[in-house]
DNA sequence: ATATTTAATTGACATTTATCAATAAATATT
DNA sequence: AATATTTATTGATAAATGTCAATTAAATAT
């Protein structure tokens, strides 16, 4: 964590409420705090601190104790499964404005995976006990917590399914095309994601992904250069993805 | 669904918190419906039927609509994802006394798995609308819920990293050691699964399965008969499950 | 009891995927 | 700019896993 700044406070005043990343324009894409009231926000606020990580900086790491949730405001972010053997697995990406929910673990317990910065990031964390607090006050904040948890629990299961069913042709059309549209959102799009990163999203090595990445390019489906990817043909890689 | 047949209907009356499947003694392992009162219990247990299936019928069907729960009183049961190609994958046995909160979907939304018979099964269906009133009442009963969930999502988390980082082997001494100690708890145990639902625990073919299975056997790790499954070095299986 | 179906097992083989090694390209460092 | 270091790529090969077909055993129906 060596390197991570406090880029600046926020206190109790209101204004905070939109500039930090608690405001319904910040992690508003899961408009969980909106339904707090501005007294229950201050207090989860209170002496919440900013934070700025650099590129490849970890944020939250595999099996430390879960003390905070962590809230992105902006920057991009990878989930990590740590293997003991070094078979790192990418669960998910974390773009910016979203709240991340530390693998669906909300209370005393240890983190399940490492958060690592991708790109610069400004991020705050949120105590867990406020939170909880929070939560037994009010049931609607605690309800909507409750779809968000479970809103990841269905993304993982995809992902589950995806990576067993599937061969490595279905697994890397599935990262290429989870890469356009739901965290780029441009095409083509530029990949900040190493070549191995992108292998640890779609379960293989790093000579799989691109040796299947190549096959895509010849057969006219995308064109790549180092850094950017461009679907060319969209409805094919979705048979792909589908044929598993 | 044919076959299905309402065993007994459990009214209001204070003697079925004893008898039905919301008392703490029989959905107690997650103690969740210990912290409604007993007119919020009552509230949910209006017009709840007790139905009961048999080996292999379908309890709940994948892609249907969302509109119940379902909490096994007693037998066995498998959730299974199918695949649109034939492939399933079964992600969890659920064992008596447990209630079963469909993938982590809990409002408006529709299954995203099939939930079959194993033996025979008592179970009854609850409304999740009346569930989500009683959310926004009991914040205490919603943030037991939200525990429940993200207990599901971790385990489901343990699945996605050990069906994807494994090689067969390793698969092969998790499904074994989860049958063990989570689902039969006895040491031999029965089972009452087929191999190819063993191999659908596992990923992968019945084929890889029985070989993996006879490997097993050969070295001296365990003994198998038909239906009979017994550890004989669990200490060694465990190895092979962390080496992969 | 016999016939019929279903599940389990085995073997041969093809396909998929990982591993290892070598090289090339890009990036960082001096 | 030159060197070192990391990342990307390619090829050859081995290992893992799936597929298909055949056989046996068991379960169920007749």
């Amino acid at each position: 964590m060596s390197g991570a700044q406090i880029a600046s406070l926020c206190g109790n005043c209101p204004e905070c409420k939109h500039d930090c990343c608690f405001s319904d324009r910040n992690c508003g894409s899961s408009h969980i705090f909106g339904l707090l009231t501005p007294d229950e926000l201050h207090e989860l606020m209170d002496n919440k601190r900013q934070i700025h990580f650099r590129p490849g900086e970890t944020i939250l790491k595999q099996n430390t104790p879960l003390t905070h949730l962590v809230c992105i405001k902006n920057g991009l972010a990878k989930v990590v499964s740590e293997d003991p053997r070094g078979k790192n697995l990418i669960l998910q990406i974390i773009k910016s404005n979203s709240i991340f929910m530390a693998g669906g673990s909300i209370m005393d317990d240890f983190r399940h995976f490492t958060v690592a910065a991708i790109t610069e990031i400004d991020c705050c964390f949120i105590d867990t006990n406020k939170l909880y607090t929070l939560l037994t006050r009010n049931s609607a904040f605690a309800i909507e917590l409750l779809k968000h948890s479970n809103e990841q629990h269905l993304k993982m299961l995809s992902t589950l399914i995806n990576l067993t069913n599937k061969y490595m042709p279905g697994r890397v059309a599935d990262t290429l095309l989870y890469l356009k549209n739901n965290i780029f959102e441009a095409n083509p799009y530029n990949f900040v994601l190493s070549k191995q990163e992108l292998a640890d999203m779609s379960g293989m090595t790093k000579e799989s992904f691109i040796r299947s990445l190549k096959e895509f390019e010849d057969s006219g489906l995308i064109h790549h250069s180092r850094n950017t990817i461009e679907i060319l043909k969209e409805n094919e890689l979705i048979e792909i993805s589908k044929n598993g």
